[in-house]
DNA sequence: TAGATTGTTAATCGATTAACAATC
DNA sequence: TAGATTGTTAATCGATTAACAATC
């Protein structure tokens, strides 16, 4: 019996790593785990495991622990609905070259659409089963196809333009590459950030400076 | 006067903002700011501004405000040392491509040495002007270039097998895209993790869970 | 001097951890 | 029944925010 009334984001943002950790579990052939077990394995506390499982209602056995099966299937559940979010991808380049083969290959639960850019030479070429479209198409194919997810392969600036469009067109959640800090003007937007600039900013600083 | 006696991870993973949105500033000839402007631009608050900066010892005239150009160079100090840090990619398949051409063309603070696969087919073939060398070279190569950083686009398997050599080689910190969790196993390590599967998860979770 | 804004201490808030009663 | 382990409440810890004294 879900009892979701809000969960917090630590909590959201540790589910994906239980979901890993289950799946390797069932392929294992393990069949029920504690959460201490689970806790050791993954690096946190029983405490924890178990307030973050009570966000959903509980899915454990008082006295016996969790059954993997049904704890990956709840989890499973909560991550990915039947239909997968319909997705799409600006931005062409390396990155979103790369991004957009991982989507197609690795990811689970989107459903990769289309692909814009603006840039003329790569208009109508292809890129993982789709026909790169011009951006001039985005608010058109919109209308028709009422997407989820953009994702933002894109520079700073371009995002910062196109975000009024794309939240206007009824994006719901953005998967952005850019350096555009969405949230900034867009609070209530649901916006996964892969910084990568960021991120090599701040293993930088740890490595500088440890002591 | 820098009194950094141990600045905690969510301040590090702020001085990345801080540094864009002071890059931004100055390039747009703004010369000073005070913490309540900059924190409205980010989405912050001005109180989390001060107290950030002031774990290095604070960077600002009382009265006055912050002056862009000082603020920004004291935050790249801390995040860049004068030499670039060594860095190794392990595994060059269509991430590792895409990320080893960022590490070149749009990253600062990291000197990309060599890349390293199992791939026969690969190896001797150029990337970003590297040769592609066999991963049984690495513990040579390493001995004689000591690099710093090691950057992971490499299945999980590969990663927790690997993962000893690296630190017993002296690798200090990892950029780590593989969906091994190296901090479980070694706590002790600088890790930043890039775990798109697990980032789309989330984002997944959230669009689906909206209320 | 008065106004502004920092540096810094104190209060609040939220997340993590500990404790324990419920129950298999 | 006794042992184990969850669900859940209470305590702790750390990070954020508020307040204010210092000072330009």
């Amino acid at each position: 019996m879900p009892s979701q009334g809000k969960v917090s984001l630590p909590v959201i943002k540790r589910l994906p790593k239980y979901y890993r950790y289950l799946s390797e579990m069932k392929q294992k052939g393990v069949t029920k785990v504690s959460s201490s077990e689970l806790a050791r394995m993954m690096g946190t506390t029983a405490s924890q495991v178990r307030q973050d499982f009570n966000c959903f209602g509980g899915f454990g056995q008082q006295g016996i622990g969790y059954e993997v099966s049904r704890l990956h299937n709840e989890i499973g559940t909560l991550l990915f609905k039947e239909n997968s979010l319909s997705t799409i991808l600006i931005g062409t380049g390396r990155l979103g070259t790369a991004i957009s083969s991982y989507l197609n290959n690795d990811a689970r639960g989107y459903r990769l659409l289309a692909a814009f850019d603006v840039k003329e030479e790569v208009i109508g070429t292809e890129l993982c089963g789709m026909t790169i479209q011009h951006i001039d198409n985005l608010r058109e194919f919109c209308k028709s196809n009422s997407p989820d997810v953009a994702v933002l392969c894109i520079p700073k600036l371009s995002a910062k333009q196109l975000a009024p469009t794309l939240v206007e067109l009824g994006i719901k959640g953005f998967w952005n590459f850019s350096h555009y800090d969405l949230t900034v003007e867009y609070p209530g937007m649901i916006v996964e950030n892969v910084h990568l600039g960021d991120s090599l900013m701040s293993l930088s600083y740890r490595v500088n400076n440890l002591e």
